[in-house]
DNA sequence: GTAACTGTATTATTGATATAATACAATAAT
DNA sequence: ATTATTGTATTATATCAATAATACAGTTAC
C-alpha cells in the first residue's frame, strides 16, 4: 500500500490522516489487528516514534484502541467510522468550495471541471 | 481585510496564497501599488520579516515586482493572473476530487453536496 | 535640506518536528 | 521456560519556522 509523504506538512499529521482514511474507506477492516508500530513505521519510511505519534492521534479520536502488549485495533464503533466518514467529506466539500467562490468561480463552471475528473 | 492565519501551517505559506487569491480575483488590482511591507505586517498581525518572505515567494513567481524605495506592485501581466487563476482552480479540483474519491464517494453524491453549498 | 518611509539584510532566540538510540514491563510464540 | 514481540517512554540532536531587534542606503514628502 502506498505511504506518500511529502515533506510540506508534518508528517505525523500526514500519517494520522492517510491512517483515518483507510478505517473510513474500509481499507482497514472494522475490529482487526494493526501491524506493529516498528512494521508500520518500516512500511511508510518514518521512525517509529512518528509512528506512534500519529497512532497515538487516531487512539484519541476513537478510532483505534490499543492492547498493551498485543497490538493496536482497529475500533469496533462501525456507527462511529461511518460518522467520521460523513463528516470527514462534508469538511472537505466545504473547505473545497469556500476556496473555489473565493477565487471568483462559479458553482456551473465548478460542476463542469469536476465532471471532467475520473471517478 | 480579513486575514486568516492558523498556526496549523507555516505563516509565511499562508501569507503567499492569501496574497495571490487577492491578486487573482481582483480584490489587488492590476498595477496597483501593495501597502509596505511594515504595513501589511501590521494588517495581518505577523512579522514583518514573515511578509517579507511571503513577498519574496509572489515576485518569484512574477505576481509582483518590488521598486526599491518606492513600494512594491501588483504585477501589469493580465495573462499571468489569468493563467495561474485557472491553473490554481484546476488543481484544487484536482486534489479535492482525489480526496473525495479516495473516501469511496461517488461523483453523484459530491456533485449532490456541492449544490447545497451557498456560492 | 531634513525627516520619514521604502525594501532588504543580518543576527539571535525560541518552539515545533523528526529522527535516532535505547530501555522496560507485559505478553505471545516457540 | 526461554525468546521474541508488543506498546510505550526517555533522552539527545538537528533542522525549520517565527519572531525580535536592528541596520542601511536610497527615495519621497514636506
Amino acid at each position: 500500500m502506498a505511504w506518500e509523504i511529502k515533506n510540506d506538512r508534518p508528517v505525523y499529521i500526514q500519517l494520522v490522516e492517510e491512517l483515518e482514511i483507510r478505517i473510513l474507506n474500509g481499507t482497514y477492516t472494522v475490529g482487526t489487528k494493526l501491524l506493529s508500530v516498528r512494521d508500520l513505521a518500516g512500511e511508510a519510511q518514518v521512525n517509529p516514534n512518528t509512528m506512534q505519534k500519529a497512532l497515538s492521534e487516531l487512539e484519541k479520536k476513537g478510532l483505534i484502541y490499543s492492547r498493551r502488549t498485543s497490538g493496536n485495533y482497529i475500533t469496533d464503533d462501525e456507527k462511529l467510522i461511518r460518522d467520521l466518514r460523513t463528516e470527514l467529506a462534508s469538511n472537505e466539500v466545504g473547505e473545497f468550495c469556500g476556496k473555489i467562490k473565493k477565487l471568483g468561480i462559479t458553482k456551473k463552471e465548478t460542476i463542469e471541471l469536476i465532471n471532467k475528473e475520473d471517478f
